[in-house]
DNA sequence: ACGAAACTCAGTATACCGTTCGGAGTTAAC
DNA sequence: GTTAACTCCGAACGGTATACTGAGTTTCGT
C-alpha cells in the first residue's frame, strides 16, 4: 500500500518515495543503481543544461543505463522532480541555528534562499508542479519557524511571515529570469548602471546588452515618461534594484508587527 | 532587418513582433488569420487546459488550420508566449488611475495582480522564459511608477518598490501552486482550518485533503514540533488572508521608507 | 494583360520527450 | 531444483516542436 511503484495515485507514490517507505522484495539480481545516485545525476543534468533539458533519457545516459531501467527505481518524472526538490533542502543551513536575533536570522535565511535560487534556478521551474513536501523540506520549515521563538507572534503569523519572505525571494528570482542568467531589462537610454552587488548576480550579460539595444531601437520611450525617468536614474524595469531593497522593506514591516506584539 | 520572420536572433524576432514592426510584402493571397486571433486562441487553450497543454498543434486545431500555417505568423512558440504575456497586460487597470493615496493604489494594484494570477495561473508558467517586454507591459509599468508621484522616493526606489510587490505576489501565487488549486501545507493533525477567504481561492480541495491524509499517515509530526504547533493553531487570530498578511507587512515597510523620505 | 515573384498553407520528415510492454537473464525463497 | 520475483533494456506508442518541400494563389512590374 505504501510501495511507491504500486501505489494507486501518483501522489501516494511520490510521498512513499520521499519518506522512504520502500517495501520491495529481496529476490532478483542486485540493483546496479541507487535512488540517491539517480537524483544526484538528475540534479547535475538540470544544473548544467538547464531545467528544460532534464529528461529521463539524459539522466539515464549520464548513468550509462537504459531509460527503462529508471522506472525500476522511480515511478515517473514527476516523482523524480519531487525527490530533486527535497534533495536540495539537505544542503540548506538550518535557520534557527543562525546567530543573532530574529531579524538577523531571517535576513540570513533570505540571503541563503536567494543564493540557493541563483545557484540552482531549476528549482523554480520544478517547484510548481505537485509540490509534495519531503522530510528535508519539513525539517527546514520547522527550523525556520523557530526563528520567531520569543517574539510575540502567533503561530499563524510565524508561518505567514516565513511564507511571505519565501514568496518574495522566489518571486524575485523568477522575475530576474532563471534560464539564461539575465540581469536586466533593456534601458534603451544607454545608461545601464550596474548597482547589483550581491554575490551570484552578474549584471549586463551578452544577451541583456543585445536586448537592450534592440529594444532601444524599437521603442519610443517618450511614451513612457515615468519609466524613462526611472531608467535614466540608472534603474532598470524588472530587476533594477538589489534584492536587499525589497527584503529590508519586508523586514521593516515584520519588525513593526513584532514590536506591536511584544511591547 | 526588423522583419520578425527573418530577423537573425529569436530575441529580435520577438521584439519586432511585440512592437508591431511587421514589414511584410503585400503580394500573395490574403491571410486567413490575424496575429491577434492566434494569440487569443493560444490564451484560451492555456486557460482551459493548463499551460502545459498549450501547444501549437492545439492552437492550430482550435483555429481550424494546419500547424505549419501558424509559422507564417509567428516564428515559434517562444514568440507566441511573449505575445500572450503582453496580451494579458491589456486588461489590467492602470494603477495610477486608481483612487486614494499611494498606499491605497499600491494595495489595489497588488490585489489586482493577485486576482489576475489566480485567474490566469499560466502566466506564471510562461513568465519565466524569455521575458521580453511588450508595449502593454511597459505601459502598465509606467503607470505603476506614477503611483509614487509626490512621495519623496527616488526613481530607483519607486521601481524597486513595484518590483518587490510584484515579486511577492507572483512568488506567493507560485507557492500556492498554480494547477490543482491547493491551499496549505498538510497538517496531519486533522485540524486543517481553512483561513483563506479571498475570492477565487477555495481551500481544502479534493487533492489537498487527500494529500493531507497520506502525509499524516506517513509522517511523524513529533519530529517537527514547531511545525506541529503552527499547524495545530489552525484558527487564525489574524483577520485576513495569508496574502493580505504578507502584503501589509510589505506595505508597512514601504510606508516607513516613504515617511523617512518626506518628513 | 500577362508572366513572374511573393506569399499562404498543408503534408511530410526529423528529433526529441515520457511511458509501456515484453522478453531475457539473475537471484532468493520454497 | 523449481519457481516466483526481480532487474534491466530494446522496441514501440503517442505526444511535442520545428524544418522542409511543394502546390496553389494573388499581386506587382512591365
Amino acid at each position: 500500500m505504501t510501495d511507491p511503484l504500486t501505489a494507486s495515485t501518483p501522489l501516494e507514490r511520490a510521498l512513499a518515495l520521499l519518506w522512504g517507505r520502500d517495501t520491495r522484495g529481496s529476490r532478483g539480481p542486485a540493483r546496479g543503481l541507487t535512488l540517491d545516485r539517480i537524483v544526484e545525476a538528475a540534479i547535475e543534468v538540470a544544473e548544467r543544461e538547464g531545467p528544460a533539458a532534464m529528461s529521463l533519457r539524459r539522466v539515464a545516459a549520464r548513468l550509462d543505463v537504459g531509460v527503462a531501467s529508471l522506472y525500476t527505481y522511480v515511478p515517473g518524472r514527476a516523482e523524480l522532480e519531487a525527490l530533486m526538490l527535497d534533495a536540495v533542502a539537505i544542503g540548506r543551513t538550518l535557520p534557527h541555528e543562525l546567530p543573532g536575533d530574529w531579524r538577523a536570522k531571517l535576513t540570513a535565511l533570505a540571503h541563503d534562499d536567494w543564493r540557493e535560487i541563483r545557484r540552482h534556478p531549476w528549482v523554480l521551474e520544478l517547484g510548481a508542479a505537485e509540490q509534495v513536501p519531503g522530510p528535508n523540506m519539513l525539517r527546514w520549515l520547522d527550523s525556520a519557524l523557530r526563528i520567531f521563538d520569543g517574539t510575540g507572534l502567533s503561530e499563524t503569523e510565524k508561518l505567514s511571515a516565513i511564507e511571505t519572505v519565501d514568496a518574495y525571494v522566489r518571486g524575485l528570482g523568477r522575475l530576474r529570469g532563471p534560464e539564461p542568467r539575465r540581469a536586466d531589462i533593456a534601458s534603451g537610454t544607454g545608461s545601464e548602471a550596474d548597482h547589483d552587488h550581491d554575490p551570484g548576480a552578474e549584471a549586463g550579460s551578452e544577451d541583456t546588452r543585445e536586448r537592450d539595444q534592440a529594444l532601444g531601437r524599437l521603442v519610443d520611450f517618450d511614451r513612457y515618461p515615468a519609466l524613462r525617468r526611472a531608467l535614466a536614474a540608472g534603474g532598470t524595469p524588472y530587476s533594477g534594484t538589489p534584492f536587499e531593497f525589497g527584503l529590508e522593506r519586508l523586514l521593516d514591516g515584520i519588525e513593526q508587527l513584532v514590536l506591536r506584539r511584544s511591547p
